[in-house]
DNA sequence: AAAGTATTCAAGCAAGTACTTGAATACCAT
DNA sequence: ATGGTATTCAAGTACTTGCTTGAATACTTT
């Protein structure tokens, strides 16, 4: 079908712009930091380790692919995903990497060890007890990314701030930390810190944006 | 976190290993045909009008980062995906392209006008007409392609054979043409020359893929 | 208006990718 | 074994990408 030749490589040139933007490790984790909330330049620059240039020139690689969008805020650019359908992309390549590629189980399993995970069942029921106040949900991400979306009944407590709060944390009831999702090591981290002082922590698995995927609410600060 | 600074480089990296391999519009074309049917590398090369050296080093990127696999058979050696993940990753790129990249549309456009398609709503309603005899399924694709997975009482009416088996169409029933996907022609033309012959045809936008991405059933044949 | 901060742009270099060509390998048929 | 076919490998070249540096731009504050 000579006729159509055009037509299908200008499609596939599309579709490969897309997988373009997705083919670095750095934009990736730009993506991944931006799927929590978004962010400025300088501040992606340095959650990443990155040249300000550099992470600049990245991020418009992502934009040009649509996958971000920029706004101006004053003195600062301020960067967001476009559409929850970003998070999708991310998504599915962890998906197909964690069943596919045996070195994400290897690399994950060296740091995860040790903390055992919520089984996936538990989801409804542990919002049904962090309702009634049987468990307690600690997201411990940075505040900013608590505020841009959290699960439902959880408090915020970042990591950072861990150990000035842990009166404030009950012996009795269970604590169930989570941040950024599966990849994440906050949450892991959290949680060892916590059982060493005698609390009974455990993890989530999931973050804001598997819940999400799930179909499970999610609830946002309404001042901001 | 410096401690951490390895596991997540070495992750991220994981991840973009997958995002490279769909960064190349002639290696997503080369998934789109292995998504529809295992092929040997000489046949993926003429239908995508590459090399056969340039095929087989695009296969290997798709095979680095476990999309594809291949096995010898003979003196051919035969390309496949490993799972149908494979298949979700280009359908989230598609999907997102689609909402986001406005020139997917356009291009689409240019070529899909005209043709009305069924609406999404049919497609249950769409099996038990074809199993009452009420509608004609045809699978327009090449007939390997149909061998490799059908929609339920589909039958295969290779695009090219059309001509001399327009005799053997009904003219009082309506006739549903499907191919690979809503980005394939092949229907497209079909339904165009159908149409012209006086025959009540009409386009699925669904491929294999997309139908069974809906937890539709699909039909596979018995020999092969 | 002037100075300061955040971001982008432009140029340059090293490294990586895409494609071609011709040789090497693996299997089949005789 | 020999010749034929399908695929991969190796080397070369043109092109693209990633990162750095320093200048240019856009906005804020004084």
């Amino acid at each position: 079908m000579p006729r159509y030749g055009r037509y299908k490589t200008a499609l596939y040139d599309q579709f490969a712009r897309v997988g373009k933007a997705l083919a670095s490790a750095r934009r990736i984790e730009l993506l991944d930091l931006l799927l929590q909330a978004e962010r400025t330049v300088e501040d992606l620059a340095g959650q990443t380790n990155m040249s300000i240039a550099n992470t600049s020139q990245h991020l418009q690689v992502l934009k040009q692919a649509r996958i971000v969008e920029s706004e101006r805020r004053g003195n600062h650019v301020v960067y967001r995903v476009t559409s929850d359908h970003a998070g999708n992309l991310l998504t599915s390549i962890q998906q197909f990497a964690e069943v596919g590629l045996a070195e994400v189980d290897a690399i994950t399993r060296r740091f995860h060890d040790g903390c055992e995970e919520m089984e996936p069942v538990d989801r409804v029921q542990l919002m049904t007890r962090a309702k009634t106040g049987d468990a307690i949900v600690l997201d411990v991400r940075p505040k900013a990314e608590y505020e841009a979306g959290h699960l439902p009944y959880a408090e915020s407590l970042p990591l950072e701030d861990l150990e000035q709060r842990l009166a404030s944390l009950p012996k009795d009831k269970q604590i169930v930390a989570y941040c950024r999702g599966p990849y994440c090591v906050l949450a892991v981290e959290a949680v060892e810190r916590l059982r060493e002082r005698g609390f009974n922590a455990i993890r989530l698995e999931d973050g804001v944006r598997e819940w999400q995927e799930q179909g499970l609410p999610v609830e946002y600060e309404e001042s901001a």
